[in-house]
RNA sequence: GCCUUAGUAGCUCAAUGGUAGAGCAACCGGCUGUUAACCGGUAGGUUGUAGGUUCGAGCCCUGCCUAAGGCGCCA
């Protein structure tokens, strides 16, 4: 077995460049034989992001890497692949010389061929990696092809969203996929520790009527013969269900039952709307979390809102360096600043009365004039959160004429104790309300909005046993990503996006 | 759903109504430490699509398709 480390046969730098002091072989076999696991034959295999993590254990020792080549260039005794195993957002330089007797195979590989490298480990301080991998041997895995869509180079957004089986290889979507799997674990771990407890809400549900917009039916029947009632309309009797079905809209009213079993819970899943949308922030399919709290007011929510935000986004910063550094480079030069902001200060908070009159005293001329009564139009709410406060705004206490039924009614009797969180670039991240826990006016603002109780009798049944004052909120997790990477289309947070007229994968 | 803009080589983009071009990628060759390596060469086009105006259209006009940006709906 040859563990020569570097035989680079250069000649300029040679007693001066630390890359060329490499340590002797023996000293690898010696060191590296106490790592080995299994039987001496058998190679350690390593991950990039250990390497990377814990260089100063591997120096000198010999490691096997699998990965694909992320980029390769060669002259003729010596090359370089840069090669990503996807454990880390960075790659890890492999050398290679010709010395291996498959030099020039290797050097020819396409990008994204997968390989196998053996090497020894070799810290290299002085060099734009601070380490990079000696091959003695190197594999190949399974080969790509010329014609990878992928260049190392950077591709516009809209080109890589056609290629969405690919692109999570490249720069961009590497980052913001660990990045969503790191929120969405802080989002979990920071419930897990303040005891709440994780209730998984229906995806498929009965009530139609949930007040959230336009709803994707579910049904098993025949669509060219559907069954028919007397009356000539969809007899839902036969169906699956035996009524009529849709995928949900939000778990909040699911939720609230638990809460009241449980004092504090939250759903964390995907959530369907059919709207005709088309912006860069709405989504077909996207993951909402959805906490509910018992004994809990309007200021409590809020509260809660703004400590697991600061609590996300502080992990993501912690756990993802690398990443974050990326996208200060290529998404957003000011990132980091506005989410060390986010962390660090207080969210601001405003009536929607005080809210109208700031919007009103502004000076600024609006497309649509601001008058008591209106709901705030995305000019409105990003001059608040981007021009005014320059960081998260809660807004509170908005006409109950626009806002939902199960909203609590304040003393005054026109408004209702609901907030909306408005952050810069992204627009409304987190919907909030105080639910009604009276009973009778519930059923009252219920009538006088033309509701069928029937379905809700459940619901409303909540409110006569043990009934507490509740709040709850929903976060758009994608809009969360969206704010903590600076990637402004939620089509780029989403693994396979689905909107209107585009379900490509 | 409404408004605006755009669509040219695999990608990113040029081209006054008058001969369709560059960089990168690909392919061939060179290069002893590269960093989106570098140097030389080769090949690559029904200008989204269907019509129209004109001696002549990538460019002007109309329809359609697709995408982007803005608005509405919301998270």
């Amino acid at each position: 077995m040859s563990l020569v480390v570097c035989r680079v046969r250069g000649t300029r730098n040679k007693e001066r460049s630390p890359r060329c002091q490499a340590p002797s072989a023996k000293c690898i076999l010696m060191s590296s034989q106490r790592l080995f696991y299994g039987t001496e034959m058998t190679k350690m295999k390593v991950e990039t992001k250990q390497l990377y993590r814990d260089t100063a254990t591997y120096a000198g020792k010999e490691v096997v890497l699998e990965g694909w080549i992320r980029t390769i260039r060669a002259s003729k005794n010596i090359g370089f692949i840069e090669l990503n195993d996807g454990t880390f957002f960075r790659n890890v330089q492999v050398v290679f010389g010709d010395t291996m007797p498959n030099f020039a195979d290797i050097a020819r590989l396409p990008i994204a061929t997968a390989l196998r490298v053996t090497g020894a480990v070799l810290e290299t301080p002085e060099a734009r990696q601070p380490f990079e991998i000696c091959a003695t041997e190197i594999t190949v895995e399974a080969e790509s092809s010329a014609d990878y869509p992928l260049q190392k180079k950077r591709h516009s957004l809209e080109y890589l969203r056609e290629i969405a089986h690919l692109r999570p290889r490249s720069n961009l979507f590497s980052a913001v996929f660990r990045v969503r799997s790191v929120a969405a674990f802080a989002v979990h771990k920071f419930f897990m520790e303040n005891n709440f407890v994780y209730v998984h809400s229906p995806i498929i549900t009965g009530s139609d009527a949930e007040g959230a917009g336009q709803m994707f039916k579910v049904t098993t029947l025949d669509m060219l013969n559907t069954p028919r009632t007397e009356a000539g309309k969809v007899d839902y009797s036969r169906d699956f269900f035996a009524k009529e079905t849709h995928l949900t809209v939000s778990g909040q009213l699911e939720a609230e039952i638990f809460a009241l079993a449980f004092k504090n819970v939250y759903t964390f899943g995907p959530t369907f709307r059919a709207e005709n949308s088309n912006t860069a922030r709405h989504a077909a399919e996207f993951w909402m979390i959805e906490p509910e709290l018992a004994f809990a007011d309007l200021k409590d929510n809020m509260d809660n809102i703004e400590a697991v935000i600061k609590y996300v986004f502080a992990y993501v910063l912690e756990q993802c360096p690398e990443e974050m550094d990326f996208f200060c480079e290529y998404v957003d030069k000011d990132l980091r600043e506005r989410l060390d902001n986010v962390v660090k200060s207080e969210f601001g908070r405003v009536t929607y009365t005080e809210a109208i009159k700031i919007l009103q005293q502004s000076g600024r001329s609006f497309e649509f004039p601001v008058k008591w009564g209106m709901d705030l139009q995305t000019e409105h709410e990003r001059y608040l959160s981007e021009q005014v406060y320059k960081r998260p705004v809660f807004v509170t206490n908005y006409p109950k004429d626009i806002k939902s039924f199960y909203m609590r009614l304040d003393d005054d009797g026109t408004t209702v104790a609901a907030t909306d969180l408005l952050v810069p670039g992204v627009g409304e991240l987190v919907g909030a309300s105080q639910r009604e826990e009276r009973y009778d006016v519930l059923v009252e603002r219920m009538k006088s909005l033309g509701m069928d109780l029937e379905p809700y009798w459940w619901y409303l049944e909540l409110r006569k046993f043990g009934g507490v004052k509740h709040s709850g909120y929903g976060i758009g997790f994608e809009r969360l990503v969206m704010y903590l990477t600076g990637v402004t289309n939620i089509r780029d947070v989403i693994a396979c996006p689905r909107t209107v007229g585009n379900l490509r994968i």
